[in-house]
DNA sequence: TAAATAGTGTCTCTAAGACATTATGTG
DNA sequence: CACATAATGTCTTAGAGACACTATTTA
């Protein structure tokens, strides 16, 4: 419930910003990369931070997510999922600032992001090699991201959308490995893939040094976010 | 990143308020039950609605639920996770309202809400039974948050949340059966259970008609929440 | 001893994992 | 042919599900 019409009178100088921060995954030369800004002016000047901004009054929290992507570093039409809402009182030194966090996940071949008049700099990191500390609460904000993604990765077609249109099995195999960070073996991981039937071969064939990979791309009527696919077992996601 | 100090000079009038809204679960004559309070004031006046208000300035999200969920109803002490935020633009007619949705679990054995002068009835509703249409944009705040419950409970140990500190197995069979909705094989889930390792028991024996349940208690090292436990296969979260 | 509920045992089948084998390209 | 990479096949094993059987209480 919120709340009795009191409540109102709250005076809007003691409301609490609101903001949105975007964690952008994509993967470049085979390797999980995030998306950061160099902030130009203070508090943090000179920080990598995440995309994000304020939330516009009568503006949905996800299109809020879309515009600022976009605003600030170019990229849009990506996909999109709200992932947690950072809220310690403490997190912007200038005053209270409730961010709801995004996670958006790009085909790194389709798009390049620009710098804005808010950025002096805009650039894909390697997961595995994040500049540190960056701005705000943004390592927790990105761990948190890199925990769910992995996670919905064991139970969803997320993968999906870090690829190309086309690509090969190989190449498949590979983001899932870049992504969960382990080994996986190639028959039951073919064989997995195989048997949800997700896939349409592309009767095409690219040379790789060895015997050419097969083209596949994934079937229309399966893209939506709401199939699931489970391709193995484990699942455990740490929650906070 | 949020943002350019020019985004501060947005007047406080521009800020959309913030809530917190949360969804209370608790077992209640062996069926899933959610705590509802009725509004005394517009708008939505004499509907059902979810207990909540707002966040204070320097107060942190989850600390904001708890003390809103003890004003409105006097429960505390309560399994509190996140859930989602809902912030679309009109879900408050009287402005914009952005609002940070908690599902919390008690045992129904231990506390008995109570009215406040903000609500003129606390009630317990049977999930199955809800009056409807609740206040605001709350029917869909609940299914998330069931949706959210059955899902979790597959892979947690959140049933345990639920249940008096020394229950039977009928009991906790009954518990899982209860949120997931479907029957459940006796000897297989008791399987499941004992190899988990998850029980004591507590060498006592509970009447009911026919041949007495031995009693149990969870294990106090494992009633933590980043502990998992997988007790079946499906595992299918439809989010949003 | 019948009814009711609690608890255990067993069989089958699927699917995950480990790993061997075959296929198809290049120099 | 040697080498590299792609793709398929096979064996084992763990575990989910179905279901039968045993145990212990009350009426």
């Amino acid at each position: 419930m919120q709340n009795t019409d009191t409540a109102f009178e709250i005076p809007a100088s003691q409301r609490p910003a609101v903001t949105v921060d975007i964690v952008v995954f994509t993967l470049q030369e085979r390797e999980l990369h995030s998306l950061l800004i160099k902030r130009s002016y203070p508090p943090f000047q000179e920080r990598w931070a995440l995309p994000g901004g304020f939330v516009k009054l009568d503006e949905p929290l996800d299109q809020a997510a879309r515009r600022e992507l976009e605003e600030e570093t170019g990229l849009h039409d990506v996909y999109l999922e709200q992932l947690y809402t950072f809220g310690e009182p403490s997190r912007d030194p200038r005053t209270r600032v409730i961010s709801v966090a995004y996670f958006a996940l790009v085909r790194a071949d389709q798009q390049t992001p620009h710098t804005s008049n808010e950025s002096s700099e805009v650039r894909w990191f390697p997961v595995r090699e994040l500049p540190q500390p960056l701005a705000f609460d943004h390592d927790q904000i990105l761990r948190f991201a890199v925990d769910r993604l992995r996670s919905k990765l064991e139970y969803t077609t997320l993968a999906f959308q870090l690829l190309p249109q086309v690509f090969t099995l190989p190449e498949l195999k590979q983001t899932y490995e870049q992504i969960l960070g382990e080994q996986l073996d190639r028959g039951n991981f073919y064989r997995k893939i195989k048997e949800a039937a997700l896939l349409e071969p592309v009767g095409q064939v690219r040379e790789s040094g060895g015997r050419p990979a097969a083209l596949y791309r994934f079937r229309a009527e399966r893209r939506e976010g709401d199939f699931v696919f489970r391709w193995r077992e484990a699942r455990i996601e740490r929650d906070r």
